[in-house]
Parts: C-alpha cells; structure tokens; sequence
RNA sequence: GACCCCAUGGUCUAGCGGUUAGGACACCACCCUUUCACGGUGGUAGCCAGGGUUCGAGUCCCUGUGGGGUCGCCA
C-alpha cells in the first residue's frame, strides 16, 4: 500500500516555525516514499478561523516548496480543492463525523453524559510501537483511573479534536502520522478510537519539539516563532527548509549544506532524533548567508528590492542600471537581507545619514587635508571607474605619505555615513563622479579646520 | 500530583562496547584585505550524576537529577 501522509494544521493565522518542520517532514517521507502528502485545515474552531488565515498556512508551506498532492487549492473552505478524499477542511466535514458518533453510539462504544457524547476508553495502559521513539507504554493517569473516558462531541453539538482527527485520518487513507511529540500522551485515544471503528490504527511518528534559545517550550508570542518572520525579513526559503531540516535529522556525513533533492533520497522516519532541539538564529544566519552568496543575479536582485521596498526605499526611481549595479556590490557580503537597507540605504537617499560613530572617527582635523587633496585629485580624473579609483588613491595616499586606510576611511564614511559597506571603489563608481564628489565637498563642511 | 518522552562542548549534531570523542554555528587569536563579509590557519569548550553489566562503557541496565510534553465540552 502506498503511504499517505498529512499535515493537518489549524487556522490560528500564523505558521509555526515547529508546523513548518512537522510539515516538513511529512512533505519529505512522502517524496522519499514516493506516496503522497495531504493537506487538511483543522477548522472546526470557526469563530477563530478565516481564510486568511488559511491563506498564511498555504502561502508558508508554498514558500517553502512544499508541495500537497491533495488539499485546498486556495483559503476558501468550499472553494477547490485537489484529490478524491475531500473535503479537506473539517468545516466542510460535519455529516462524516455524525455518522461516526451514531456508529458508536449504536455499539454501545459511546455514551451521553450532561449533553456531551463520551468515549468509553478501556481501563488499561496501552502499547503501541512509534516509529521514532520506539515502543511506548503508557499506563493511565491518576485522572484516568477514576474515569478514563473522554469527550468525542461538546454538548453544543460540536465535535471534538481527538473525533475528527481520527476520523479524517482513518477516511483519508492516513497510513503515517508524522506529528509532534506533544501528541505522543493522545496516541492512546487515537488508537483505542480506530480500534473502536473496526480499523488498524496507523503508524506513528512523533518528532521531537523545537524549543526556544533558553529551552523553554516556544509559543506563538516568542521571537521568531513564525515562518513569516523569515519570509518578511527576505530569508532565503531554501535556508529556511535547510535549517529546519537539520533540527532534529542529520544526513550524517558532516555536511550543513543540503540540496532538497538529497534530503529526499536520504530522509527516513529512523534516522529522526528522539530528543527536542532548540532553535538558533545565529546558525540559520550563516545558512542563509551561504545560501544567499550562491543566488542567482536576478534571484538576488528580486529579493533585494523587495526587502528595501519594505523598508521604504523606492529604486523604480533610479534607472535600472544603476540599482542593478548597486545591488551588485552587495552581493556575497550579507548573511541577510535584513542587513541591506543599512549597508546599502546610501545608494538610494538624497542625503547621507551619518553613524555618529563613524563621523567621530572619519571627520577629524587630520582628516581633513587628506581628504581635500582627494577631492582635488578625483575631480580631476578623466576616467571615473574601479581602476581608475584605486589607483588614484593609492596614489594620493602615497604622495601624502599616509596609509591607504587614512583616506579610505573618511571617504568611506562621506559617501555613506558608515565604517562598513560594500568596496569603496565599487560604490564610488556607482554612485558616480557627481555625487560623490557633492558628497565629499558635503564632509568636508562638516569636519572640524 | 499522575503519566509519557528525552539527556555528547553555549547551540545543532556524528558516534551505535575498544576513537587522541569527529563536523557545523557561535566565540577568541592570527593571516588575507579598501571597511564589513567571505576565505584560510590555530584555539577555548562536551559524553548530567551515582550505581551496576563487561577484560573494557559516551555507547547496555537501574536509580537519581535536569529539561520537555500530556492529563479540557482547545487544537
């Protein structure tokens, strides 16, 4: 039988970062196995669900290349869907689920109590197989000694998690539940469920929680525990799925860089650790980086503008050649495109903004000869290219006797307002003769006779 | 409180009875260099504790400790 797996996932109007991989992985065994990977929106909850929030689900797992063989096509919970299994939003699902509650009312399998239809649980642990964590027993809580029964369907009618999840799983063809671990204590009453509608439980798959810096369990309130955090800072979505991949899974050969297609051919349910990992920033940085450095031009320069746009710079107002240029100087020297209206801002203002810091170090009176005898010496040159630039101020350094460092500094910062930044020769030339030469008069004004 | 899962440097991990405990991020130093970043070299830092089993334990067993999770008419 081919396996089929799900990511099923409530509306709550953001992705987790701990979905995403549980998504992930989900999407990865499915290609691994060559079977298929459903998606189903858990909205029975619906004064709380949208389609938009439906919408930041999809456009998460489609950002970061995950791919549904069956699920909605779009937010809309009577809108299309894709596959034969349908419909894949339990909103859309209330006749399945009454049929099921009637088939176990009838057996005698459940009850109703106060209005609500109960669950009769068996009174005995219960020991299933999972195929990370291994065999699991788990004997009944102090609560489930007195009354190990639970809830299936709410006295208003509604049905609830434990109900639906099982019966959609079960009527979708699930073979593979691939969750996370705070599940792992609800196996039980999945599997006594599926055993009560006369079917096999499937298999089960617990991966292991990712948790915030200081260990402690990461919700939706702590920093970057969303996906679109990443998506709106301009990460690379192939760094992010990288990343996540490592958390909890290695390929075991000492590589960090992994292309997609070789996750696929070497993930399997086994090799998935057993114990939560938590989340670092600093390492997804570098990932991104790599990732960033080996962009394509035009990939490069897509999310750059769409990352400065955000920060409120308009380069459709610069012609093209000249953003193209901009952004070349950048390319391979960030780690995210977070960074860039900083390191590169100067290329699209009208007036330099200058780091206090900076100025303090550039703009002092022994600076200020070095940096008009430049001035002179570049107003002066006939060619105004990267060549050109070096040469003569190295040539000017030397003449004056000082270290290349000396001049390159305070021109640095006139042109940028920063210490740091792309090649200075390479931003001289972009900006070109005019402004730059507009701003060194413009430091020169600034800096102390 | 009961129940379940887990435990290799600060972090992510390799290891599956015999290793100088390997790699990556981060950090420190140096080199390269027009700054930063990249790259290169070197370095600091680890098997939670205590008992067993064994000729031999990071690897197996037990206990403790610590961390996480579950015990809802939330999902």
């Amino acid at each position: 039988m081919s396996v089929r797996v799900r990511f099923a996932p409530s509306p709550t109007g953001f992705l987790h970062i701990g979905g995403a991989r549980t998504a992930l992985f989900n999407w990865l065994y499915a290609r691994h196995m060559g079977g298929q990977f459903v998606l189903r929106i858990e909205d029975t909850d619906a004064a709380r669900n949208s389609q938009e929030a439906v919408d930041v689900i999809l456009n998460g797992l489609r950002w970061l290349g995950l791919a549904w063989d069956e699920g909605p096509m779009t937010g809309d919970a009577t809108g299309p869907c894709r596959g034969e299994r349908g419909p894949y939003f339990q909103s859309q699902r209330r006749e399945n689920y009454e049929k099921r509650v009637e088939a176990l009312l009838s057996h005698d399998l459940a009850y109703e109590r106060d209005g609500a239809i109960r669950f009769r649980m068996k009174r005995e642990a219960t020991v299933f197989e999972d195929l990370i964590v291994g065999e699991v027993r788990r004997e009944l809580t102090d609560r489930e000694e007195k009354d190990p029964d639970f809830v299936i369907v709410r006295s208003d009618g509604k049905p609830v998690f434990h109900l639906t999840n099982v019966v959609d799983d079960l009527e979708m063809g699930i073979t593979h539940v691939i969750r996370g671990e705070d599940h792992l204590s609800n196996t039980p009453k999945h599997i006594a469920l599926f055993e009560a509608f006369g079917v096999p439980a499937p298999h089960y798959a617990h991966i292991p929680l990712i948790l915030n810096p200081d260990g402690s369990k990461m919700s939706k309130r702590d920093a970057g525990a969303s996906l679109h955090t990443y998506l709106e800072e301009g990460y690379a979505p192939e760094a992010v799925l990288n990343y996540l991949s490592l958390l909890g899974w290695s390929p075991k050969d000492n590589r960090e860089m992994l292309p997609v297609k070789e996750m696929v051919d070497l993930f399997d349910l086994p090799g998935v650790l057993r114990h939560n990992a938590r989340f670092d920033l600093a390492k997804l940085q570098w990932m991104n980086g790599q990732y960033m450095a080996q962009l394509p031009g035009d990939r490069f320069h897509e999310l750059c503008v769409h990352t400065l746009a955000k920060a409120g710079y308009d380069t459709n107002t610069y012609p093209l050649e000249y953003v193209k240029g901009a952004l070349d100087t950048c390319y391979g020297k960030l780690k995210t495109f977070a960074e860039l209206p900083a390191y590169a801002g100067f290329y699209f203002r009208d007036t330099v903004e200058f780091e206090p810091e900076a100025e303090e170090k550039a703009f002092t009176k022994e600076n200020r000869p070095l940096l008009q005898r430049l001035r002179e010496v570049y107003a002066g040159m006939e060619k105004w290219d990267v060549g050109h630039l070096e040469a003569k101020l190295k040539n000017t350094a030397g003449e004056l006797g000082v270290k290349v460092g000396a001049l390159v500094l305070p021109v640095r910062v006139a042109c940028t307002g920063s210490r740091v930044g792309p090649s200075l020769y390479h931003l001289l030339e972009v900006i070109g003769r005019e402004v730059a030469l507009a701003r060194l008069d413009g430091a020169l004004a600034r800096m102390p006779v």
